[in-house]
DNA sequence: CAGATCTCAGATATACTGATATGG
DNA sequence: CCCATATCAGTAAATCTGAGATCT
């Protein structure tokens, strides 16, 4: 065979063009990326979310935090189990609405925490390693704002 | 109860933070948004990107667009007789080499192609709204500098 | 009794793995 | 005989649906 050989994996110009195309596709690459080192501890993004979400605005519902976290309710459940079982959070019945089972961070789940935004820093400095500070900043900003306006829905 | 009621569903400030959350969630938004619309003609993502990619660079054959698609060799099988079976594609066995199966655009192919493109940039019209055109292009240039470091991995 | 919360079991979509047939 | 290509069948993981138990 003489002409083949380097067949260099370009993506389609057509596809490059496309913004949308570009956040996709460096989006899913960013979340890979953390997914696979949290599987490596039997942990799944939604886990840090949940630690995350517990850290910053306190104690939820399971209702409240799936809603949050734009999970079914029978899939967070699942995941709370995983989380209580590690001793990251309590669950204790409402004694005023005993259907609801509230989620509170323990200090280990606190621990734990700090060391999965360890890990996510980790990767995001190597997904954005080439961009300079205000690069980032830039995007940091432009990509808050998309995020903001589409949140509301 | 008296202090709930308005549960915004707030992201987590901690994940705000992290631009690589932005990217995978705007990044998936966008995705979702598109292959919504494709779904209700029973096309996915990456039919839409076999046809970019053979409109660009030309006749593939399977292994090689199913190397430049990333997509595992045996689900390009099936993308591809769902665009054969529309009239999309020519399969054509190469003479050469005749394990070989040659995927060629055609005419009908290259106007679908058209309209799929034109759908991607109404629904990135609708995704960069925030924007103004400057900052979309600031946007653009900076993710086509990830995507470009991330490519050859 | 209507509606909410949590949970379990199963359906569905998607992505990946293995095995096979054919050809170089 | 060994490797490459295309294809099929089956596994695995992620997401969503339905039904039931408990409680307001």
């Amino acid at each position: 065979m003489i002409a083949s050989m380097a067949t260099p994996d370009r993506t389609p110009p057509s596809l490059l063009d496309l913004t949308t195309y570009l956040l996709s596709r460096t989006g899913k690459d960013a979340r890979t990326r953390l997914a696979d080192r949290l599987a490596a501890d039997g942990l799944r993004l939604y886990h840090h979310a949940a630690l995350a979400a517990l850290a910053d605005l306190g104690p939820h519902t399971q209702r409240e935090l799936a809603t949050r976290l734009r999970l079914d309710p029978s899939d967070l459940a699942k995941a709370a189990d995983l989380l209580a079982a590690r001793g990251w959070i309590d669950r204790t019945r409402d004694p005023a609405d005993r259907r609801r089972l509230t989620l509170t961070l323990t200090a280990a789940g606190r621990t734990r925490l700090a060391a999965l935004h360890a890990e996510a820093r980790t990767v995001q400095d190597a997904v954005l390693a080439p961009l300079d500070p205000a690069e980032r900043a830039t995007l940091h900003a432009l990509l808050l704002r998309l995020h903001t306006a589409a949140a509301p829905e």
